[in-house]
DNA sequence: TTTTTTTGTAACCGTTCTGTAATATTATAT
DNA sequence: ATATAATATTACAGAACGGTTACAAAAAAA
């Protein structure tokens, strides 16, 4: 049962059992990972510890009510939280959006606008990752890294070494600039794994190695004899400013 | 709720009733009265009757769209209008069309922000176009854009590569734009879907390549191996201007 | 309406990329 | 010099990705 990595975890958190395999049938077949409670206190627990990309959250539950979930939840994380309702009434009081509620949709549902409004709100999120990473981050900023030779354009996932233009896979990008940004610094393949590769990754270890492999079969004049991407023995590798 | 002599009164305009129902209630809780139309032709009644002392108007109607109900607005009273857009290539239309619209935001919106603008319209400390557009930076109205050989022209939605003149659709341009205004940076299908399909597009993102496709069918000399609109594996598109 | 055009969806296929494992080579310590 | 540990190299298979096409749905035009 091996897990996309960036496959979509969705909690959905209802009492009733028939819904709940409604939306689990056709969220599971749009490729989302479906978890799910079906008590209020339970749902706050999951949250916290499986960390879902969203929550479809219906308004009334066992033990704690959905509100109240809602704010808990977002108390301690961000994650989009949809919330289902079956009176209008109800609408009222999930727009006080002082709980932090993204959406709302009231049943009985479509269940073609449930996923539409699903897949709209993770979006959403990605967009604002997007806009709040290009804020914050100066060093996001620096499209363009430069040592010694060695020419990297974030924007154009354009690499240069002695003025040729090479063409290096994705992977092999993030490696190299993730070394680059840190010229002379010794990187371990642990830490370039998970930076690179990310933190869910069981990979193995050597793998590291054949990327720098190939990235030095293709920025290296000699590949027996690394002057740009240098192995420090026992450590990891690291870029050579030196020069 | 009582009516204050000088509450001011707003009008929002949208199909979508969860967005009205945010609206209503962060401006309500501002302490504006609210009231709303869900399409054209009641807005437009409703704005003539009641007077509004503001109005918020989607771009995307039922019966009359967003562009025809403020023209008609505008022309028989001066009451300060806002515009919601979903995606970029609209914000052009309000700009170029003179509507006369004061002000637009684009959909994802904060609250925060559109309380703001709607507090500052309200106000007319700052209520033209121009503040808009400075706001927004990057958005430019050149109604030309040249790169390589490649020509757009916004105002006659024409496109010219190599000499020739081309036919477009509609959404092939608007992708082929967007790319356009960013010579040489990869864009993702995320982006290309927020920007040119709109946040509330819940399609699939093979969308794009298709579009790409058919752009490509008709601008590259060789479809099999494209000059202009390039693929960057792993990321998106761009359009190559190196040469 | 009906017809035509545009747009989106889905399936299939070939290519490229990536991780793994097996083997070879190199560096280091003894 | 030899043993040992670390790294380099290589080949290969499976996965991921994008291109392509045909068809369906939606929108626009007639």
């Amino acid at each position: 049962m091996e897990e996309d990595k960036d496959m979509k975890t969705i909690l959905i958190v209802d009492d009733e059992e028939p819904i709940r395999n409604i939306l689990i049938h056709n969220l599971g077949k749009e490729g989302y990972n479906v978890i799910e409670a079906s008590d209020g206190v339970t749902a706050v627990e999951m949250a916290l510890e499986q960390k879902p990309d969203l929550i479809l959250l219906d308004i009334m539950l066992p033990k704690l009510d959905g509100l109240s979930v809602c704010k808990r939840i977002k108390n301690s994380m961000n994650v989009p939280i949809l919330m289902l309702t079956a009176k209008d009434g109800e609408i009222d009081k999930i727009l006080g959006l002082e709980l932090g509620a993204d959406d709302y949709i009231t049943k009985p549902f479509s269940v073609r606008e449930l996923v539409a409004r699903v897949k709209a709100n993770l979006r959403k999120v990605e967009v604002n990752i997007n806009s709040a990473e290009s804020d914050k981050a100066e060093e996001k900023k620096d499209t363009k890294i430069v040592v010694g030779d060695l020419e990297l354009d974030s924007e154009k996932f354009e690499v240069k070494a002695r003025g040729e233009v090479i063409d290096l896979t994705l992977r092999e990008f993030e490696v190299l600039k993730f070394l680059a940004t840190q010229p002379g610094q010794v990187v371990t393949r642990e830490t370039l794994l998970e930076k690179v590769w990310g933190y869910e990754y069981y990979g193995d270890i050597r793998t590291v190695d054949v990327t720098v492999r190939r990235i030095r079969e293709k920025i290296e004049k000699d590949t027996s004899t690394p002057q740009i991407l240098v192995t420090k023995r026992g450590v990891g590798y690291y870029i050579d400013d030196s020069k």
